[in-house]
DNA sequence: CGCTTTTGACCGGCGC
DNA sequence: GCGCCGGTCAAAAGCG
């Protein structure tokens, strides 16, 4: 990673992980470049490797000879790992290997101890004469067969060293082959790091433009949405909602119906997507007077009950603006302190939305999305989201909790910590997404809004990427919507990434695409589509300035 | 009259 | 098996 660029991923453990392997291939040991004659097999390996770098010519394949010499370190040495700590003990290696290849002197087991810096010079001038004969002490050294050493001990040949390099310079050749694919792999990696923090970068360019000029269109655009339009980015991506016609076509499904329907045989993986999303929940607490948040979306109320351990009832709600819409919703107040309402949604819609109930509705629907990963089920999901909750909203470690140990894993997003001045003051780097209608009571929309749009469009966008994992193992067509998948060659290469690092990927190739992401949903729901929030419910007053702090982490973190 | 809310009943899961 | 609990249903009541 340019370090023009800025970016630091590499504090990251996961983006850690993306680069643990590029040092290992970019970076080999400078004691070895000065030495570059004395490294053994692992180091020529490291060097093949630079070679190999896109910096380094592709024609500069060392030569064979290199090889020969490093293959006489002793065995012992071989199977040992590599450190840095060891330079100094594999150079001595090496001496006594060049001490192997003199002439006449046939003691294998001969001490450097002793070896003056003098002796050091003498072999070194030794070895660069002798680099030739080099080979043919290598061959001694690699892996014989019984019927090979025979041969040697017979005297024979030249014959059998030529195939003998030819057999090193195979396996050399097919480590190279290996460690170039590697690398390949590893550049992948890198250009889609790269130009996703490009596309971030032009994102937040576009956001500081479009911030001056919608401050004097947004009364003109208010009008517009007062008309009722609505535009087509409100049809929220459902997903596997929009994508199952069960989902579309059906009423939904109280619970007992669904274990019907599943006792029947019908669809197995239908109904257990639709369990799977239903039982994804986002949580908003927010402070608040009215009895329900107001969200933009139509709800109607179908049941109330005492809950355990809390004085206040549970309302349930369900949405009415389509038929057979399966998302529902608890809206209760916290026992603790009764300002606070929790409102807790479940499902995903499935019908277009109103602007001001898109936030809500992709946060929901992202949820449920996260969960549809394959991993969501492991402690990698809980890793995912615990690592999404503290990266996309750094300004509020406390305010995005996820809960896996519920009888349903919930998102919780705590907005009674946010009522606070770091919304009305703006530091430079901060911003303010500006909404139509000003900004009232908080639970009324504001960050109850957008904060739940960022964090729900980073779950979308790391199920998405989740799904990519999930695609090795089930039909790709099972995901919601592939359009927004990576390209083909992307796809492989993540894949691939992921089959080798399971509690890696969850947020490695992701992490960039989620954080761009979320800058984009701002962009696109907030700033770019500020305007859109239309006065479904007459008191909907959604959403205001928010997260600004959190975007001016992101590009703190990103740069 | 149609829609929404209320509220008791019902059901299934879960723990003991 | 039983009771508790969360969630849902559906009839009755309320409201505009």
């Amino acid at each position: 990673m340019a370090k023009g660029s800025g970016l630091s991923i590499d504090s990251d453990p996961i983006a850690g992980n993306l680069f643990l392997h590029q040092p290992t291939v970019l970076n080999s040991f400078p004691e070895d470049h000065q030495n570059h004659n004395n490294v053994n097999f692992r180091n020529t390996r490291f060097k093949l490797s630079s070679l190999m770098d896109s910096k380094s010519s592709p024609t500069t394949t060392p030569s064979t000879i290199q090889f020969p010499v490093c293959l006489n370190s002793s065995s012992h040495d071989q199977d040992r790992p590599l450190h840095r700590s060891d330079d100094d003990h594999k150079r001595t290696v090496v001496i006594d290997e060049m001490d192997f290849f003199t002439d006449k002197n046939h003691d294998h087991v001969k001490s450097n101890a002793n070896n003056s810096n003098a002796d050091h010079k003498k072999e070194s001038d030794r070895r660069t004469g002798l680099q030739h004969k080099v080979n043919t002490g290598l061959n001694l050294l690699t892996t014989n067969t019984n019927s090979d050493q025979s041969m040697v001990d017979d005297g024979i040949s030249t014959n059998m060293e030529d195939k003998k390099c030819k057999n090193e310079y195979a396996v050399i050749q097919a480590e190279l082959d290996r460690v170039n694919a590697e690398n390949q792999r590893l550049r992948d990696m890198l250009n889609q790091v790269t130009s996703n923090y490009n596309m971030l970068q032009m994102h937040m360019m576009t956001l500081t433009q479009h911030q001056q000029h919608q401050k004097s269109e947004i009364s003109d655009e208010q009008l517009e949405e007062k008309k009722g339009i609505m535009a087509p980015r409100q049809f929220i991506d459902l997903g596997l909602a929009t994508n199952n016609t069960a989902d579309t076509d059906e009423p939904s499904l109280s619970s007992s119906e669904e274990r019907s329907r599943n006792h029947a045989g019908s669809p197995k993986n239908v109904d257990q997507t639709e369990a799977t999303m239903r039982k994804a929940r986002v949580s908003v607490r927010a402070r608040s007077e009215a009895p329900m948040i107001n969200d933009g979306c139509q709800w109607r109320k179908y049941g109330q009950k005492m809950a355990k351990g809390n004085p206040c009832p549970r309302a349930y709600y369900r949405c009415t603006m389509a038929a057979g819409c399966p998302v529902r919703k608890q809206v209760q107040r916290c026992a603790e302190d009764r300002t606070i309402l929790i409102t807790t949604y479940e499902g995903n819609h499935n019908h277009p939305l109103p602007p001001a109930a898109t936030a809500m509705a992709s946060t929901t629907s992202s949820a449920a999305r996260l969960l549809l990963s394959g991993s969501m089920s492991s402690a990698d999901g809980l890793m995912n989201a615990n690592f999404l909750a503290r990266t996309l909203l750094p300004c509020s470690s406390s305010m995005a909790t996820i809960s896996a140990s519920a009888p349903f894993p919930t998102v919780t997003l705590d907005l009674t910590q946010t009522p606070n001045p770091l919304n009305l003051q703006r530091s430079p780097n901060q911003f303010q997404v500006p909404f139509p209608n000003p900004p009232h009571n908080f639970a009324n929309g504001a960050a109850g809004s957008l904060l739940p749009q960022i964090f729900g469009q980073a779950l979308y966008n790391q199920s998405k990427f989740s799904g990519l994992q999930m695609s090795q193992d089930m039909d790709p067509s099972q995901l919601g919507n592939q359009s927004q998948l990576p390209p083909p060659g992307q796809h492989n290469a993540l894949a691939d990434t992921v089959s080798a690092a399971t509690a890696a990927i969850a947020t490695d190739p992701n992490f960039t695409a989620a954080l761009a992401a979320a800058i984009t949903s701002i962009i696109n729901g907030g700033g770019a589509q500020p305007n859109n929030n239309t006065s479904n419910n007459d008191n909907t007053n959604l959403a205001t300035s928010t997260t600004s702090n959190s975007n001016g982490k992101f590009s703190n973190e990103i740069k």
